[in-house]
DNA sequence: AATACGGGGGG
DNA sequence: CCCCCAGTATT
């Protein structure tokens, strides 16, 4: 038998996230939701979609900027598809910004412009995976639904020293969360428990000390936590290698491109590149830039993605007039307004430094 | 069950 | 600087 009583682990958790939880733009907190303000749906969906497997801090500003654009969920549903992924550049993993699109018109179209209200209805709509739809349905409709994020593997983990691997000890940690999950105010059992994975049950260094759950804790007790969660080991990422090519016409616009609608960095903006897994064996990069001219190299960028780093071979070249390409001619003033992600930002940036300024 | 898919932050 | 972190869809 566990030392702890599984009603323990939620009462200590609820009384830690009354006194510490985080106020942020999308949530009410347990005072204001006492006095019978709820959590508004589209907010909490809209959030939890930018939180995946990104940081609070990188979501504040993309959020704002969403809701400003897009302030109810038939905006988005209406709104222009390219206009919402120049408003999600930068913030990466562009299938969200895709399916947000699509499950803002299910939404709509389907259901009236309101969101389902359960787990498994929530679950049916495009970009919600179990983590979201556990989430929108605790938090946003007071549903007992248990939330597992990697902030809660980390928690639980600990809490009961599970030392099978991950990810294959997911079953068995999200039978521990369901067991722990109260039905009263689960959301904020939920949102209490990532918060305590975000500041306190933290992956190096835990401040235990502090920890509303260390009286219950079995890795503190018998461990060291910071040995949890366990992970399978991990491969190296292989090195793709390719070359950017930026041009600058007569009237001081740049040669743009939109990419495929799907893969990676799937319908957004490029610059004209070769293909990435390019050797430098054969030939020149400039054989494959898009028109015949003056390319001179002004470096390389130095891209790392979740799968492969990308070295980037940037060259740049000024025209007298303007060259017949495949693609569009940006005016640079504009350049900021596109969907332009992080590393096309990076190898425009190293052509002309002051691209990106206001 | 394994792979594709960005970017930011911390030690 | 290198290392680590983290959901969904697809295959």
């Amino acid at each position: 038998m566990p030392q702890q009583p599984e009603p323990l682990v939620a009462k200590l958790l609820l009384a830690w996230y009354d006194r510490h939880h985080r106020e942020l733009p999308w949530r009410v907190s347990p005072a204001m939701r006492g006095r019978g303000l709820r959590a508004n749906p589209y907010h909490v969906w809209l959030s939890e979609v930018m939180l995946q497997q990104t940081t609070v801090q990188a979501v504040k500003p993309y959020f704002q900027k969403f809701l400003n654009l897009w302030p109810k969920v038939t905006d988005l549903a209406a709104a222009n598809t390219d206009d919402v992924m120049a408003a999600w550049a930068g913030l990466g993993y562009y299938a969200r910004a895709r399916n947000l699109k699509k499950c803002a018109e299910a939404v709509a179209t389907e259901h009236g412009g309101i969101f389902p209200d359960t787990e498994a209805g929530l679950r049916a709509l495009p970009g919600i995976g179990d983590y979201t739809a556990a989430a929108v349905a605790a938090i946003a409709f007071d549903r007992q639904a248990a939330v597992m994020d990697g902030n809660v593997e980390r928690v639980i983990s600990r809490l009961y020293a599970i030392s099978d691997p991950l990810p294959g000890a997911k079953p068995l940690m999200k039978s521990k969360v369901v067991a722990v999950t109260p039905a009263e105010r689960p959301g904020d059992f939920a949102q209490g428990m990532m918060d305590l994975g975000a500041t306190i049950c933290t992956p190096k260094r835990p401040a235990c000390a502090l920890c509303p759950l260390n009286g219950e804790c079995l890795a503190l007790r018998d461990h060291d936590p910071e040995r949890f969660p366990v992970k399978a080991a991990k491969k190296e990422k292989p090195v793709r290698l390719g070359a950017a090519f930026v041009a600058v016409d007569g009237q001081g616009r740049v040669l743009l491109r939109r990419r495929t609608a799907s893969g990676l960095l799937g319908g957004m903006t490029e610059v004209p590149t070769t293909d990435w897994t390019s050797r430098k064996d054969g030939g020149t990069d400039v054989e494959h830039a898009p028109f015949r001219a003056d390319w001179q190299p002004c470096g390389t960028v130095v891209h790392v993605f979740t799968h492969f780093e990308l070295r980037l071979s940037v060259y740049r070249a000024h025209l007298n007039a303007t060259a017949n390409a495949d693609g569009w001619w940006e005016p640079v003033e504009t350049l900021g307004e596109q969907a332009l992600p992080t590393v096309m930002k990076k190898a425009i940036t190293l052509a002309i430094p002051l691209a990106f300024q206001p």
